[in-house]
DNA sequence: CTTGTGAGTGAGTAAACACTAACATAAGGT
DNA sequence: ACCTTATGTTAGTGTTTACTCACTCACAAG
């Protein structure tokens, strides 16, 4: 027989299984089968920790939601310049996506959206507070002169949250055939410049 | 009971109807069962027209790629200019998109891209001829001097499709909340603009 | 060494799934 | 008007799904 494992531990066990599967089999399609197998324990053993799939796809929720605010949180801190601030942030989501690929299907996955309606709230404030951070930095790049102002800050946020998943769904339709990260910030530096520009001719 | 119809418009009765439900439902959760309903039609009915759910599935991705390759040719002939080509081919895909809002989750779906290897290939190739449209005309622009040379095209291109993508999402996550073509062609002309900055300082 | 607790199992359940076979009848050409 | 055909239905099939329940036994505290 299997060794045993407190409940805590065997519980983020079955959720690190379930992020894995999620990017092969798909979030949708993923079963209470397929998980326990990835677990190494029988199928009855995952209703132990979690009573129905849908208590165990929110607590996978709220691990992406802390893991995700934290990255954010220490981009934040280790930075001082607006546009160091700026990179960190998208740098910190091309992390977070490339050490768990299956991030952006469960994000757009029916399981939270639709089903879910606790979490697709939850989901949604992180994602504006996200756009929020970005929106921040933009007026700081504004006002320290290395962004144009004939940009407004929230057209800018969303030209680089649209970069990062962009490139993310590049990165997964091409079977990870580059690595996301410098891809991602090399593009990034590419907008930046760009949003440069304008303060440059002056 | 109901009335009867040919084949061929039973067979796009059930193409229209998949697509109607792959928004509402996703498309790896859609059943058999909840196209049947839509169309008006018992489950077994599917079964006469389509031998089986793949290839009801292989018609929807025909389906698809016949009117997006269509769309790209009008954009294309409608126009001269590589300026206005670029606006109308992403103009087009904003058009497409809101006319079948499952498209973007559907070019995703595992039901494609894992199960069907022959749709995955085909939907591979019609976006890299996409992208060749998109980097082609951008290199006109750079010639006719309306988009600077700092920037490679096929970066370029790739911002753009990004864009495309990126709106969409939102479009689609904020419940429609906004016209996606109009708010989509507003933040092109955004990137266009910094597009053409560099060249303007010459 | 004993014993109480709780992690894990084996063998189920009903419902939902894609798909099938036998039969029915509306529709269209002759 | 008739007869053939093709579209549709009814009532199934076996499989997979999430979930349950009675039971077992590993393990740590006393």
């Amino acid at each position: 027989m299997l060794q045993r494992k407190p409940a805590e531990d065997r519980k983020t066990d079955i959720v690190e299984a379930l992020l894995r599967l999620a990017d092969q089999i798909g979030p949708d399609r993923l079963t209470t089968n397929d998980i326990a197998r990835e677990v190494g324990v029988t199928q009855a053993a995952i209703f132990r920790h979690f009573p129905t799939k849908a208590e165990l796809w929110s607590a996978v929720g709220e691990v992406i939601a802390v893991r995700l605010a934290e990255a954010w949180q220490q981009a934040l801190a280790a930075n001082t310049t607006p546009k160091d601030r700026l990179r960190a942030l998208i740098a910190a989501q091309l992390r977070q996506i490339e050490a768990t690929p299956a991030l952006p299907a469960i994000l757009h996955s029916r399981e939270i959206n639709v089903d879910n309606v606790i979490l697709r709230e939850r989901f949604r404030g992180l994602m504006m507070q996200y756009q929020a951070h970005l929106v921040a930095n933009l007026e700081g790049m504004i006002a320290d002169g290395s962004m144009t102002p004939d940009v407004r800050p929230q057209d800018a946020a969303v030209l680089l949250t649209s970069l990062v998943q962009g490139i993310a769904i590049r990165w997964s339709l091409g079977s990870r055939g580059f690595a996301l990260q410098p891809e991602g910030l090399r593009l990034l530096d590419v907008q930046l410049a760009l949003f440069a520009y304008g303060e440059r001719q002056r």
